[in-house]
DNA sequence: TAATTAGTATGTTGAAGCAACAAATTGATT
DNA sequence: AATCAATTTGTTGCTTCAACATACTAATTA
């Protein structure tokens, strides 16, 4: 439904939030040059300011003595306000970190996990790593701001409910109620690409971008879409499945799980790789992958692809380089249907970005419309593998940034 | 950039928005009911509707005597407020309405016309219309509210500007400042699949719709995204280009135009039905067809193969069928994406919507993702070919919704 | 010392809330 | 049938408080 502005406190929150949203975006910022970019009053801006240095959300820290007169009072955001603990549940994996308000990492650790044995083990087994990292944080002497937790699958933001994740076989989990029982903390729950979009929007490539798309390459391919200046989910929060589009290819197309041919996440994620590997060695024998196979004493995985095309393996790199085509052409179609300005590439996959992203850009270039194609920028996200952990601290710190005075209860 | 608040006028503003906004969409509404939805007091409401009486925007009609209490007084919006004039400029013709502000038309023309052949003719023949439509208007005995331009092509709305619009080979053509000197009217210009899905939204088949794709189908197939509750354009305002993403089909694609092979909009556009009818044509002969086609003295059109189908004519609903299910496939992705709650199809091709649309929804339904694909309607838009000249209608009227203030100056 | 830019203090404006009230109806009670 | 309580709608007058305007002080350069 849409939003009504009611009575004045409302406007004050609105104003207190787009204050903290340009000290947090453009640091260091002073209050004059607020005035300017915002439009409202010096006096008001001062006034909100003031709130927010009450509050300890921001810093004021030195001065610019640059042009003549009165040299401004620059302000920047407070990373100690308080610590935020995300957490990443993968397909295999748990993840959790402890941050600063600005994410910055002060502790972290990942585990193995296998969420089709028990789904209560592995809740369990987040639960535990959560406790030790509240334990860890404490040790700072500061407050938790809260928890958040990304995942695949659609989620139920407002009642923290995880709906429906087809690849974990999980639904209706009431992720927000077990974590706030267990941590006493706010907690806030969100698909995984979604999650990492907003951490670009706030900590990564995408600071100050109205319009980009996060595509989180892993298991699958999945997107996040943030338009017009927020984040899209779509009627149900379904919106995102940019990866069951089909692409432009031979017509010898393994079946997608979602029953089509043709998807372009059947040729782009990751178990596409390693079957393409693993194709090649049958025929050609003068990769080193056997080798770092046998030496790691492990199946066949990203990292050790990676690793064989660092020294140079050309059966590895040319298998990065098809599968960095097949994402450029799915890429060209959602960039003739959005016009972004950025897409940024995070998840698992992207650990081999340098071997993806030229042919990415080449295929992008080649499919695209080229009125379009001219504007938009793809990038690796700086996160890489950890895009979505480092989302489920931004939709803490996000949720700050638009109600600044929620911290007061916290 | 973002938008700030700043003083109290812009709150005024922004209810007085909201109000009117409830009173269009949901006629007849109480006072009452609208604080109870909006939340805002009901002495404000009061306030607001008064300033909307005095600006003749919105009327109070009869009463509610339903329940127990007094009855509640009945508020619509007032059609009477004034006119609106819309233009729409096709690849091959030429559309003017004179519309109430609810989008009712009093007037219309439309004419071919060429616009390969010469901008400055087309333009001066589109003024001649629009002169027409003025007088037409003003026996009314009211004002013009604005005028409303729809053009296939990218439009830098600020200014009034087409950038590009790649059918008609023209380039930065300042509709805003000819058209403004010519009629001294408020004049705003707008990509036409944009302007129809403000149409959809304002006065067709998807008010109150916060998330829904409006599909033009004719020469291409364009779409206008509205999305989070308004219309998304991208960064440079190029985004809906969904024509040029590929379906899965048999291999042998023609060229698009877009110098791709594949591209959804080749397979499902209105040339491509004519061709697989004279292709069709060429093997059997038992259509009746030819005879229309002689009857008419002019080329095989959509409304021809429309009028073979009304008949019975296999080839005209076989192929009608078959653009059908080349289009459910694009519709499809589109659905993955965006998990829209509608799709609305409009444009020329629309006129033959009886018989595109159950091969649509079958596609659609094979081919989208099933949990998303549940939730979307698939719907004909109710103005058909005449969406865009409709659109046209509604971009003015949306930005009285918007400002309803602005309409003082008028 | 003048000019310039940053930020503050004080009083004003006005949008919306609040609470009490008036208006118009229904229905139960006398 | 007349009356009165209950209910819902909409208005009036007063209060609150966020932002503005303006005049001020502060701190720098030339």
């Amino acid at each position: 439904m849409t939003k009504y502005i009611t009575d004045q406190a409302l406007v004050r929150e609105f104003n207190l939030s787009s204050v903290l949203r340009l000290i947090h975006a453009q640091p260091p910022i002073s209050r004059a040059q607020m005035a300017g970019i915002t439009g409202l009053n010096k006096s008001t801006i001062s006034s909100l300011v003031d709130d927010l240095l009450t509050q300890n959300l921001i810093l004021e820290t030195g001065s610019n003595t640059g042009g003549g007169g009165r040299p401004a009072t620059l302000l920047e955001m407070n990373p100690q306000v308080g610590l935020i603990i995300g957490v990443e549940l993968g397909v295999d994996f748990v993840s959790v970190a402890v941050t600063d308000f600005l994410g910055n990492i002060i502790w972290r650790r990942r585990e193995d996990a296998d969420p089709t044995e028990d789904q209560d083990k592995m809740i369990n087994q987040t639960l535990g790593i959560v406790k030790e990292a509240m334990a860890a944080g404490k040790k700072k002497n500061t407050r938790f701001l809260g928890l958040g937790l990304a995942t695949p699958g659609t989620v139920d933001i407002k009642e923290g409910v995880l709906i429906f994740a087809p690849n974990l076989h999980w639904r209706n989990v009431p992720f927000g109620k077990i974590f706030s029982e267990q941590t006493r903390l706010r907690v806030f729950v969100e698909n995984d690409a979604n999650a990492a979009a907003i951490a670009e929007h706030l900590f990564g490539t995408a600071r100050q971008c109205q319009d980009f798309i996060f595509v989180f390459a892993g298991v699958g391919i999945g997107g996040g879409l943030f338009l017009n200046g927020k984040l899209y989910r779509g009627k149900n929060g379904y919106a995102g499945e940019i990866g069951h589009s089909p692409i432009m290819a031979e017509p010898s197309q393994t079946v997608c799980h979602c029953g089509n041919r043709g998807c372009w996440e059947t040729y782009a994620n990751q178990y596409s790789i390693i079957q393409r590997i693993q194709a090649r060695l049958e025929v050609k024998r003068t990769s080193i992958i056997p080798k770092l196979i046998a030496e790691h004493n492990s199946p066949l995985s990203i990292p050790i692809i990676k690793q064989a095309a660092d020294a140079g393996d050309r059966e590895a790199i040319d298998s990065f380089a098809e599968a960095g085509h097949a994402m450029g052409q799915g890429l060209a179609g959602l960039i003739n249907i959005f016009n972004p300005e950025k897409i940024v590439i995070g998840g698992p996959l992207s650990i081999a970005g340098e071997y993806l992203l030229p042919a990415i850009k080449e295929t992008v270039a080649r499919h695209a419309l080229p009125e379009i194609d001219q504007q938009v920028e793809v990038l690796l996200s700086p996160f890489g593998p950890d895009a979505s952990l480092l989302g489920a601290i931004a939709i803490v710190a996000d949720d700050i940034l638009s109600h600044p005075s929620s911290i007061e209860g916290i």
